[in-house]
RNA sequence: CGCGGGGUAGAGCAGUCUGGUAGCUCGUUUGGCUCAUAACCAAAAGGUCGUUGGUUCAAAUCCAACCCCCGCAACCA
């Protein structure tokens, strides 16, 4: 048995679960459950993001211990990818005890690719944060929030060399050692690989509180990141443990506006403690709400929970799994989701297993010694281990479709009132044996309703006494 | 000239690498069927493939220029 390590992007805890987070958790869950079907044994990590002054300054608007907050939300978030059927295996919190420790080992495995230096440049002491020259510019020297003059502000930080690993790196990526998807991020990056200067890895603690201390000086703060792109090896016990069975990760699942941390920095760690390269980085688009980004200001956020709640968890999995794109930015409106449930799930599929259910039962047909119906199509696998995942879900559909064609064109009720029993006991077993063939390859995407429809037809068949989609 | 993606039927998209009668889904219209959640199946209508020019017997596809939309530019999945 092969072990196979999927990750997905740990979310960060200053607001609540949205569409993007479900959207990454769905596909690394796809990804999981279709390995494991294919008999892997798979580890699917999953976690919360809970440092830096974003949080800690968000618990203290709401005049709340920070420990509290990231608990409170570390706990709504669980709750959100238990919601989601997610199959993880293995959770990390940021904040865990043994998280903070094992980051710590791994700045110090890191020391000799890490210096000290001064760091100038505009400061809001509002925002309390550096901005760009570009920003500066724009504002004309004035924060727009806080209506006051940037301040030109000088501090000390921890850098990452990353020029120890830059040429290593690109060629690693160039030649897909660490596969990027889809090929145009991975141009992307390789640009932004060559402007890459060295990394900040660090804060002082005056500025930033809320983190992991960096060994052996107490002036200075990790940079949420290293914290937060650690999780992905501390959540199997590195340093401690041997985690050479699992990583390197088979596939990671990231945004693709994270996806250059992934790529640049996250490598540059690795290489650093020299661990190696996740096999694959897959960057998934973002979701927007009628051709815009989701945000609070504009208010076209969709709660991932509406959703959810009304339809179910199999109709959410399936409207993101297959019309949400899987690598390009795509559309969420209520019309085109209402429209994939009701043409789609409850006409196409949800139909189909009641009408077939319905005549096999009617006619007394034993089902049993089915052909092929637990295994993958080649074309399917194809399309599964390129990530392909929405045109792997478009081709099962052609298949279920297909059974509806064939019932059609075959009539089996024309069979059954011209008493053609053994023509129509055939017939009949023909098409359960395809809609199964086609459920299983609907398993990892559907896993609750692709386990109800093979409940069906085992055994004796009933067609289900409430319809799988019902309509709305 | 910052980097990248895109502009193809009312809508959403494929096709562009490897030039050869323009395709899919939804919607619309019509017909068929009656096992089924008024579900299913079939057919039809609907496009100067962003603009202009070039290469070619032939261009959505190759080349050049331009127009428009959208992302990214250090902590937003």
């Amino acid at each position: 048995m092969t072990k196979k390590y999927i990750t997905t992007a740990i979310p960060y805890m200053n607001g609540n679960p949205h569409i993007g987070h479900a959207m990454d958790y769905c596909l690394a869950d796809v990804c999981a459950r279709y390995l494991a079907l294919l008999g892997n044994e798979v580890k699917l990590q999953a976690g919360t993001d809970e440092h830096g002054s974003k949080i800690a300054q968000k618990a203290d608007e709401l005049d709340v211990e920070v420990q509290d907050y990231v608990d409170e939300k570390a706990e709504i978030f669980r709750d959100f990818i238990a919601k989601l059927g997610v199959s993880y295996t293995d959770y990390v919190r940021t904040t865990n005890e043994w998280h903070e420790r094992r980051v710590q080992d791994i700045w110090r495995k890191l020391k000799k690719h890490i210096y000290l230096a001064k760091y100038e440049g505009w400061y809001c002491t509002g925002c309390e944060r550096f901005i760009t020259d570009k920003e500066y510019e724009e504002n004309e020297g004035i924060c727009p929030d806080h209506l006051k003059p940037y301040e030109k502000l000088e501090e000390e930080n921890y850098y990452l060399r990353l020029s120890d690993f830059k040429d290593k790196l690109k060629k690693a990526i160039e030649t897909d050692e660490m596969l990027i998807l889809p090929g145009f991020r991975k141009k992307e990056i390789l640009k932004l690989l060559e402007e890459s200067p060295d990394v900040s890895i660090s804060r002082p603690v005056t500025q930033l509180k809320w983190g992991i201390p960096v060994p052996d000086d107490p002036s200075q703060v990790m940079y949420v990141w290293v914290d937060a792109l650690s999780n992905y090896i501390t959540v199997l016990g590195y340093p401690e443990e041997d985690i050479s069975a699992w990583w390197p990760a088979t596939a990671q699942f990231v945004g693709k506006d994270i996806l250059r941390f992934h790529a640049i920095i996250w490598p540059a760690m690795l290489m650093g403690m020299g661990l190696p390269l996740p096999k694959t980085l897959v960057s998934h688009g973002m979701v927007l709400a009628d051709g815009q980004k989701m945000s609070k200001s504009i208010g076209n956020v969709v709660d991932p929970n509406e959703v959810i709640d009304k339809y179910g968890i199999d109709a959410f999995r399936y409207f993101f799994l297959r019309h949400i794109d899987t690598f390009a930015d795509s559309d969420f409106t209520w019309k085109k989701f209402e429209d994939a449930y009701n043409n789609e799930l409850a006409n196409d599929l949800g139909n189909l297993v009641q009408r077939l259910a319905t005549m096999v039962s009617k006619n007394n047909v034993k089902i049993e010694e089915l052909n092929g119906a637990s295994e993958f199509s080649s074309e399917y696998k194809e399309l599964m281990d390129k990530y392909e995942f929405a045109k792997a879900f478009d081709y099962v559909w052609e298949k279920v479709q297909g059974v509806n064609k064939k019932i059609d064109e075959r009539k089996p009720w024309q069979l059954a009132k011209n008493g053609e029993k053994g023509v129509l006991e055939d017939c009949l077993k023909e098409l359960v044996n395809d809609l199964l063939n086609a459920n299983y390859m609907l398993m990892p995407f559907l896993p609750s309703a692709s386990s109800k429809i093979a409940e069906v037809f085992d055994g004796e068949v009933k067609p289900p006494e409430t319809p799988l989609f019902p309509k709305s």
